[in-house]
DNA sequence: GACAAACTCGTACAGTGTGCGAGTGCTCTG
DNA sequence: CAGAGCACTCGCACACTGTACGAGTTTGTC
């Protein structure tokens, strides 16, 4: 097997005062969170740690690397709860808000996260972790992989959406009332020849941006743990 | 309201052989299906219809449109089958299906999805013709936004990272086989010590890539469509 | 003192999106 | 037929990107 990013370890302690690939991951997710993946240019990040660009490259083979090291970094922020403490479905619950909340902080990520495999350590102990709390809801082997997964994506999937919506109201210049108003005028224009469109944005912006979100959110997770308890043996 | 990239239309017909919006866009279309997002340029652009980069700009503002227009593009390609003829249930699946397959035709469509709005005219149809699907099925008005953009998700979100995968089988080098075998063994390597992992990875590459997707997609989509089922009046 | 390994970094290259302003052809008016 | 003005094309230039290369410095070992 190739010696990848995931595998590599300095062999001994640095003799002197050195970058570090750990420093160098913590700097780039300030500048991710706070400025985005647009932000992140590999002069600028070696500016902020007063070290020459190419620097960087002794720690990391290329941007993409580095990219892969800060979503498994962001893997590691997720919390998967012990079956036994809260049974499986609040379990499962607890599970998406958390992968929810993880990706709220960490807006970048959907831009990122499928162009590539998640292979790195924290997201196998994700999987491992969903695993075992979807498998004490008493599916049969390979159903616990199809639960998992499934619940996964509609919840990567629907916070994907989420970022898209909080990112576009944060950088519209506006407040997020009137960006909300703004929307409802837009979509009158453009939505007159479409039934139901209508309705449809003004009922989505009526009760606020956060707590439209999170009831979209709830519901369809609700509903889909609904559809997998009858797929369970109990 | 501002003259958006939508709204703009040409005031006559043009007086001699020039380029147009269809014609880049239909171009671009090309690139992207081919070589995906990054091989996008707009010196390439132009060069595939003879013409000088900077023309391309008359008309279309940055390149972050001409992209606004190549998603709703893709999202024209969907159909949403009329609930008359098949139902609900078995409509939603279409739709499904039919989401899946386009993204499917496009791949690098998750990569840009998720960074922007989808406003242009073919989505507003998507979503209208959607509501109507999910309106047939009995939910109450504001039930029937919330079904509709929870199957979205799910199927966008289980999509995008098939597509994932699929890229990365693609562009291992190697014949689809040999990477299944390859990613065993990676992952016997890495998984010695999450519990589950092992098991989960050769079960999901044992009856080959393109059916092991499929029944994951179909497994979560039949499931959440389930728990909405009993949420809908009748 | 010699040598190697660990690390830093300036320079350079090929590429990117796009603002600017000059240039070309067409049609319409006088 | 002259000329104004619009629709469109495009070369040049700028600031910026990732990163290959190779020369440089520090440290530890014989």
């Amino acid at each position: 097997m190739k010696d990848s990013i995931w595998t590599r370890q300095r062999k001994t302690a640095p003799s002197r005062e050195t970058l570090s690939q750990e420093q160098i991951v913590a700097a780039a997710m300030a500048i991710l969170d706070s400025e985005g993946l647009a932000g992140l240019s590999m002069r600028k990040l070696a500016g902020k740690l007063a070290a020459g660009a190419t620097s960087l490259y002794w720690y990391v083979d290329t941007k993409d690397d580095l990219i892969d090291l800060l979503v498994d970094e962001v893997w590691g922020e997720v919390d998967v709860p012990e079956p036994e403490l809260a049974g499986w479905r609040a379990g499962a619950l607890l599970f998406g808000h958390s992968i929810r909340a993880t990706v709220l902080r960490h807006r970048w990520l959907p831009e990122v996260m499928y162009t590539r495999p998640s292979i790195g350590p924290n997201a196998m102990r994700l999987g491992s972790r969903g695993l075992t709390l979807f498998g004490a809801a008493g599916f049969s082997e390979p159903e616990t992989d199809l639960a998992m997964s499934s619940v996964m994506s509609y919840v990567l999937g629907t916070v994907s959406a989420e970022v898209a919506t909080r990112e576009m109201a944060r950088t519209s210049g506006t407040s997020e009332e009137d960006w909300v108003k703004q929307i409802v005028d837009q979509a009158d224009a453009l939505t007159s020849e479409y039934p139901g469109m209508h309705e449809s944005v003004r009922r989505r912006t009526a009760v606020g941006l956060d707590t439209g979100l999170t009831e979209n959110f709830v519901f369809g997770l609700d509903a889909l743990l609904d559809g997998l308890a009858t797929r369970a043996k109990r």
